[in-house]
DNA sequence: ATTTCGTTAAACCAAATGGTTGAATGAAAA
DNA sequence: TTTTCATTCAACCATTTGGTTTAACGAAAT
């Protein structure tokens, strides 16, 4: 059984998901590491506000923080999107679609908007 | 293009997916369908405190209210989940997986603790 | 040794959230 | 036609949330 499972808390994710300044971090991330006066660039609030919403994903093991002299590297943590992946598959019934559906559903070549 | 594009709201799906007590409401639903007395079987919350659940899930296209008689019958909106699902998947870069780490993260036959 | 840079901490505030109770509505049963 | 049942509405309350500003801290650069 991975470790994961007993850190990885589905309250914690879900609840850091819910803030779209959140889920923007994480969209960032995922084109790349970065920290927190760079990420600032990206928001009209203060980094100290920013620093907060990082705290957050970061209790909730969505990032992870390592520090590198002066700076702290923020880094996407997927394995973390695993779990709200994994609840809201079982009960969309995700599985039991046909493969039409799902690729439908899940279109990764198109954009997300907003 | 879908119509439920337009009408399906990330903000609002995944501000309601947030609350433990609405997660628990559409897991209930996932059984299936059901009403506002029935369901507050399950819950130490009033009746009206529930409904005000309801209704912020029902406001995200989660649940979907049919009036029948005095009753208002209460279903799962799988479709709506697909919004979330889609979200996470592409920043998990889920496609990008090998099937043996996919059907690990996603596990169906593991049930869901708490 | 001082200053600058990136980050964190603390105090504070307005607005949103999640709960309560009591009253109102509307359909079904008596 | 009352009464009961399922639901909704409204007023209220405590706590949480997401933001602000000021201050502190530790590493790097001058």
């Amino acid at each position: 059984m991975s470790n994961a499972e007993s850190i990885l808390n589905e309250d914690k994710i879900f609840a850091a998901l819910a803030d779209k300044n959140r889920r923007k971090i994480l969209e960032l991330l995922h084109a790349g590491d970065s920290t927190l006066l760079e990420l600032n660039k990206s928001f009209p609030i203060s980094f100290q506000a920013l620093g907060k919403h990082i705290k957050i994903l970061e209790n909730a093991h969505l990032l992870t923080k390592e520090t590198q002299g002066k700076y702290r590297k923020l880094s996407l943590n997927r394995e973390a999107l695993g779990v709200s992946m994994k609840w809201i598959a079982y009960f969309s019934d995700f599985w039991n679609q046909s493969f039409d559906k799902l690729s439908q559903q899940i279109d990764h070549n198109e954009k997300h908007d907003q």
